[in-house]
DNA sequence: AACTATTGATAAAC
DNA sequence: TGTTTATCAATAGTT
């Protein structure tokens, strides 16, 4: 476009380099601004210096256009938030459950063994109202030997149940960790994968 | 550029912006390309048309350039990616803490409760073997009506519980907002907000 | 979509 | 970098 014709391959002068980018660059945002006006279109242009300057133009907002670039992209239908959210979500639900499940597991086995205290209670009344006799006394040792475990009354025990649980395994294969040290009281680390590309 | 010159402004013709468009496009596309292999520059370029298509081109990966391009943005060294797993922590920590602490004051009561039965069934044992006599029965009666409330034995209750806690209000002022309906065994929805800008 | 008169972009030189 | 100028490339309007 000028005295004479370039052929588009790499300029090897860096101070040449430097000129033509210079002028393209200017040209080059130049025009993607006209499109954006003249046709109604949403354009994004960002440019990297070979020396690592940024430069950018964007008809409305960048993040928004990255957005909706990401939303339409073909990363099989996900764009690598998406992907993110995605695998967080994957990751979570598996932490989450285990942890309920311990929770859970836990409730359940006190309110059993509570419900199993309150009814050797009520037998031990009515046998005191109904034969109160020295006999029957051997009887209630024996129910009550069977009902209550050592390690009920220990609060330690349902800690270390939650914290053995963090300690899982989670092999996928994988790109980017997000550090969710957060994701129990003190100081678990669960690595969350994204899936490789097709 | 042609037989007159346009002004740039949005071409009303929904035809004659469609036709200019296409030129335009083209000739941006070749420029972008044109600059990134003659000045060893980095390009990225995204183009949503007024009808919503998308096209875009990019001289390496558009990932790789979006991901540089937020690291250099301006976000006060936040790049988007960062301050949404900002965001997500600070909101998962929030709703993980309450939880959580549903689920251990549950297994506290409960605890509690055990350890109170267990108690008293000692005590019911003893005054078995010791005074087995019809007037410390009614003694033992009045000790266990204290000791087990109504709603122990049902598991409903513990669910209600963890529930409620799920529709706490998260009012933040905000940009992005995630759906975590996973977060908890049904249907919740918390929204993690983005904070403003400066 | 192809044509072509014209304007716009830019390579080389300063 | 900015300016100039000769030339090539892009494209507006037409077909």
């Amino acid at each position: 476009m000028a005295r004479e014709r370039r052929a588009i391959r790499r300029i090897e002068s860096a101070a040449a380099r430097q000129v033509t980018f210079s002028k393209r660059r200017r040209g080059l945002f130049k025009k993607a601004e006209e499109l954006a006006v003249l046709c109604d279109a949403d354009v994004a242009l960002v440019v990297f210096s070979s020396t690592g300057k940024l430069s950018q133009f964007a008809s409305s907002s960048m993040n928004e256009i990255i957005d909706k670039y990401s939303t339409h992209s073909k990363n099989l239908g996900k764009s690598e938030l998406q992907q993110m959210e995605k695998n967080l979500e994957t990751g979570l639900q598996r932490v989450l459950c285990t942890k309920d499940r311990q929770f859970m597991q836990q409730i359940n086995d006190l309110q059993q063994k509570g419900t199993q205290l309150a009814e050797e209670n009520m037998r031990l009344k009515n046998q005191m109202h109904e034969v109160p006799t020295a006999s029957m006394v051997a009887v209630a040792d024996a129910y009550a030997e069977n009902v209550v475990p050592d390690d009920v009354h220990s609060s330690d025990s349902v800690m270390t149940a939650v914290h053995s649980a963090s300690s899982q395994d989670n092999d996928d294969g994988s790109d980017i960790s997000l550090k969710l040290a957060f994701f129990f009281t003190q100081q678990v680390t669960l690595e969350v994968r994204a899936v490789g590309r097709p």
